[in-house]
DNA sequence: TCCTTTGTTTGAATCGATTCATTGATACGG
DNA sequence: CCGTATCAATGAATCGATTCAAACAAAGGA
């Protein structure tokens, strides 16, 4: 059994194609008495519109294309359900890809949104693609980077500026005055890791007699930095750093695990502990857990936004939006 | 500037439609000099194929769509990156909707999905909507039921037995020789919660002398956890439980975080704490905490199996699959 | 040379909704 | 009673890829 056309909701209901088309599209153009006896055949029928013929001859389907780095991460859920929400308002849908910091996937899921004709494509690519973006821009199908370096002209952008959190991070650790500062780093080829690097090495450069010391993560997990906490706490007390900051909540709560555990160490009083993303666990750790919050929802809702100017005005020229982080203060840093 | 279709690249080869499409699906059939002409062709032009017209001429289109209750919940985001690696395997997409326990939303979203055509619809319901779900399977959208009761038999299922789980929750502090066990309740209307408290007071009720307390909260959260924490913190000792099971690992690491606060109790020689869900921070918790493992990736998959059985035979009876649940113990009932 | 077989290529018809120029019907003013 | 304006309804053309019967070409056999 076939699903009902539109066409025999014409037949059923004594009307030509185009008087259902108008119907559905513009009810008004339509006498009442035509239209209540349409209506009724569709109910009868059970006539559902068949959005891909629609697709077709609009040119563009009513879909965004979300492609993330990970979408088990809080900070990308939390993103895409704003972006979602954002979405829904306008009537369109988001589908989502999730790269898993792998460029193969991450080429397959644009491979498949250019086929489906998607409005646009929000990303937060793995490497450097600017070259298939611009083949996709040109060809017609938006792009919006998110969480990227807005540097790349070319798109719009909706990033939160790393340096600045963790320069925010590490002068916080400052003002509470300790001087030993360490940053746990994760993989260096995430900018992220690098940008917040970066916002830390300046922070310390502006306060003499502090030192900053580089940790290295192997990963941005719990059980990543529960390694890093581990090979702390068989330290000298004298060579322990004061202030730690993380790259990330998971690793300080990795850290946080095995330094509490061991009990050889108390947070904040030998150390200070600062995260970042203010993911929901971040309140609910051993000692609550000071953090950098990033507007996620806003940047998810924002990539939309840009979205929709371009689809708008495709003419008007690429924004770039850069949230500013802002400081949690916590228990990890407020004793 | 239009984006160019197939009968762009078969004027620029100097060949038919109709060869240029089967170079895309069939490239046996064509002669190795047209075939390379027409590839040519496709690259110069820029061609990609319009998946939307694919679609209309097959009747169907080539994505899955996945209705769940909460994507910022671990257990959604875990089993929604299995579905769609599953899906990814056959050529698939997943389409993500998120119903945030919104029954509006929730048939907002079936609407979409079925004006999209999509091959079939995982869902995990907010309530009853059988009615809806069967008209929609009527008009040839598959649908299977995750994470939902199995008892529906139009439909296949995927599922974990709750009330196994939380049997196995409290037959594991009832061996450790706890007595007093307290069941902390999510809202009632989660059959997830009713199942859970039901494996609990059947396991209470095979020890003689066990008591059973349920306490509500009000929410599945961290927060709502902490509020029940604080109010078991006032207690008399004597009026304590000394068993804990919670519906959730949210509401578990609430309870423990106000506990071990507070200090007024050790877990677990006073309190025995059990979870539920096996998120990745239960073992990162101030006490690791003993839980309930959920095998979510395996859920997703079989999803995705399912449904492709159906798309396969139409005729195929539904199937429920039903996994059980494995306990996770830790720290928090393992002094 | 003619017929058959095999292998390629062709292009009109199709999927279902939308669009829009055209037709038809009705009302109104003069 | 006619001309014109207004409102409804019509249905062929369109979007782009796929399908498939038919045309065509080349090679081999009689």
């Amino acid at each position: 059994m076939r699903a009902a056309s539109i066409k025999d909701v014409a037949n059923h209901a004594g009307v030509a194609v185009g008087t259902v088309s108008n119907v559905l599209n513009y009810p008004e153009r339509v006498a009442p008495r035509t239209r209540s006896r349409v209506l009724a055949s569709i109910s009868t029928l059970g006539f559902v519109r068949n959005d891909v013929a629609r697709q077709l001859r609009a040119g563009h389907s009513r879909t965004i294309g979300l492609i993330v780095l990970d979408i088990g991460n809080p900070f990308f859920s939390s993103l895409a359900r704003a972006a979602e929400d954002a979405a829904a308002d306008s009537g369109n849908a988001v589908v989502l890809g999730n790269s898993g910091h792998d460029s193969h996937r991450e080429l397959h899921y644009i491979d498949l949104f250019e086929e489906q004709r998607v409005q646009g494509v929000l990303i937060s690519p793995v490497a450097d693609i600017t070259q298939r973006l611009t083949a996709l821009a040109e060809r017609g199908t938006h792009v919006i980077l998110v969480d990227s370096p807005a540097g790349e002209g070319a798109f719009s952008s909706v990033s939160v500026d790393d340096v600045s959190g963790g320069y925010l991070a590490t002068k916080h650790l400052l003002g509470l005055g300790r001087r030993r500062i360490a940053f746990v780093a994760g993989p260096q080829h995430f900018h992220q890791v690098r940008d917040r690097l970066t916002g830390t090495t300046r922070a310390v450069g502006e306060v003499v007699g502090a030192t900053l010391e580089v940790l290295q993560a192997d990963d941005l997990t719990v059980l990543a930095g529960r390694a890093i906490g581990d090979a702390l706490v068989r330290r000298e007390r004298e060579s322990l750093p004061d202030g730690l900051f993380c790259a990330n909540d998971l690793l300080a709560l990795g850290v946080m695990q095995s330094i509490t555990m061991l009990h050889n160490l108390r947070i904040p009083e030998d150390v200070a502990l600062v995260g970042y993303d203010d993911i929901d666990f971040a309140a609910s750790a051993v000692v609550a857990l000071t953090s950098i919050r990033q507007p996620t929802a806003l940047i998810g809702q924002t990539a939309v936004e840009l979205l929709a100017e371009q689809l708008e005005d495709p003419q008007t020229t690429p924004r770039s939006v850069v949230f500013k982080p802002e400081l949690v203060v916590r228990a990890s840093t407020n004793g």
